[in-house]
DNA sequence: GTGGCTAATGCAACCGGTGTCAGAACAGGG
DNA sequence: CCCTGTTCTGACACCGGTTGCATTAGCCAC
């Protein structure tokens, strides 16, 4: 049905290749004659709608110009600051003629089938990566970029500056003058990455002024009744990432507590809506866009054959944060 | 360097088809020196490692079981709920062996050259297509399913009861005693689908009882200065979207205003966070995650060769609202 | 006009599956 | 044992680009 170079040859009276190249902009068109014949090629290609046939260039060129996203259930890839990542990521990728295939690997192995069976050209992986996965594509040697995870240091990988992180946030409620400071995990998030980081930073923070550090990882109810007790509850919450900070908000609002008159909360991500919570979200902020982007540039570069020994391309980049002060932070009462 | 079925073929002395008909599993065995050497032949391919080149069978097979996601930067209306949508695609798909390609089509006419250039073998639209979009499209007459989009009935689509929704929501308030009760788009709403939706069913309820409808499409500033004016503000506030009801609750806390007490709020699209808001958000919910797999679904068979004429399969699906009930809308004072 | 150099062209192989079709192998009945 | 009908196999064309290489054509100088 649709156009083929051949079709194109057949009413232009030249072969194939020559269609070929000349529809490639291979051509150098010096010679005059040369050079209205790649004019009437494209204009006869034009009349015909030619449109290369991208299953038969992937074939040929042994590539599909396709990367995939590797994710699994755990890494809610849209919830949050994820959709600015993959945002990044596409943005990045298309300026590159590259377009990405969204593969949850959670089930069965079926991503394999299509990663492995070279319906892309690469992968990047988010936040957490099963170590048969891994071992997988290692095995085929397909270039991988790992977001949010330095699981595996031979791979190239962006993380966010985790440990400062948390380390200036804690500072920043110790310069409040809180003395009791938590830090807290839901407990349905997966001690993977970031857990330790995020936690090194607030520990590091902590011992530096001589202080306890106090860990939660457990359910909003248990985080709750730690923080009304009388005595030694914290005066101060670092939270993993925003999604605690609203959920201890939320329950906060209904034991009747103040933000922050009786409970400085800090978040981590900068989610979109944590600016317009009551009272506004102190957070950790960074630029998740650029995860996204400094991802798709590091595929690129792996796929345009420097996926060997590299040449002094980074291997790994560090995302800086930034401390977002608003309303869920003043000095104990 | 992968292996192929000629390398299979030549290990276990048989011609090439038979290697592609015994792993296809075409085979019908009977026979036992049949099934002898299809066992043989399995072997050396797992052996091998075997694994079948996509790009050669969708090159093969004039297809290549991707479907494109194609979507605008407007679209990102779904916010917070687009998560979902997207997840009951994919996880739909993939029962079927489908992937999807997340394909942009906000600046150049890049996306062109992917969707028709046969690289999906059907697309899906999310909310917003351009009209240049669904022109070409059409002309290719290939598989395409609108997501949360009615606006080309020609076409197999999805769409959210936005009237009804919005119609429930508004009965709401006027049973708890509201009279002046207004609607509320973010001036960054483009007027497209689901805003004349909305507006319709809130009409209709309004014009039931005999009230006069109040709408406002401007930003948040604007919006508040009509909802603080002393003598006939509106006491309950119905928004396009969770987005407007996070601005004018963040607004009303700028102003010291009480929700529920001074002003009723309700949102639209129950994003996760709105249960955690103080007060949590009333606000008209429904099953984002159906929108998808139902998109997947319709888009499949319409893959699966019925994209002609559909023998009675259904050609729209509107998914139901339900009003989530919870503090954020009272009695007026 | 011719030789030589270079650029452009055409031929054909290649990528790795799928599918058709002719013919071979086989079982059963006469 | 042969014939028939059925099953299974192998040869080969096909999908539509890309690309190496041999060949041809163009251009300029002598």
């Amino acid at each position: 049905m649709a156009a083929t170079i051949y079709d194109i040859a057949r009413q232009a009276g030249v072969s194939s290749s020559t269609v070929a190249r000349v529809l490639r902009g291979d051509t150098k068109g010096d010679r005059k004659d040369s050079a209205e014949r790649a004019a009437r090629i494209r204009q006869i290609a034009q009349n015909l709608g030619y449109r290369p046939n991208l299953r038969a260039r992937a074939f040929s060129e042994q590539r599909t110009r396709g990367v995939g996203l590797l994710y699994t259930d755990d890494s809610w890839v849209f919830e949050g600051v994820n959709d600015k990542v993959i945002q990044g990521l596409v943005q990045q990728l298309r300026k590159h003629e590259y377009h990405l295939l969204l593969l949850p690997i959670d089930d069965g192995g079926e991503w394999e089938d299509v990663v492995l069976g070279g319906h892309v050209d690469g992968c990047v992986t988010f936040q957490f990566l099963p170590e048969a996965v891994r071992a997988g594509i290692r095995d085929t040697s397909l270039p991988c970029v790992l977001l949010g995870d330095n699981s595996d240091p031979e791979l190239p990988h962006i993380v966010v500056d985790d440990v400062g992180g948390a380390y200036t946030a804690t500072r920043h409620l110790i310069s409040l003058g809180h003395r009791r400071i938590g830090l807290y995990f839901h407990h349905t998030i997966k001690p993977h990455c970031s857990v330790p980081q995020r936690r090194e930073g607030y520990e590091n923070a902590m011992r530096e002024e001589g202080l306890q550090p106090q860990i939660w990882h457990c359910g909003e109810d248990e985080m709750m009744a730690a923080l009304i007790r009388k005595s030694d509850r914290p005066t101060g919450l670092i939270c993993y990432s925003d999604l605690e900070s609203t959920l201890i908000r939320h329950a906060t609002w209904q034991y009747g507590m103040n933000i922050p008159g009786d409970l400085s909360l800090i978040g981590f991500n900068d989610k979109f809506a944590t600016k317009y919570m009551t009272p506004p979200l102190t957070t950790v902020g960074f630029d998740a866009n650029q995860i996204g982007a400094d991802g798709a540039q590091m595929i690129i570069h792996s796929l345009n054959g420097n996926n060997s020994q590299d040449n002094g391309h980074r291997k790994a980049v560090t995302i800086k944060t930034q401390l977002i002060v608003r309303g869920s932070t003043a000095a104990p009462a």
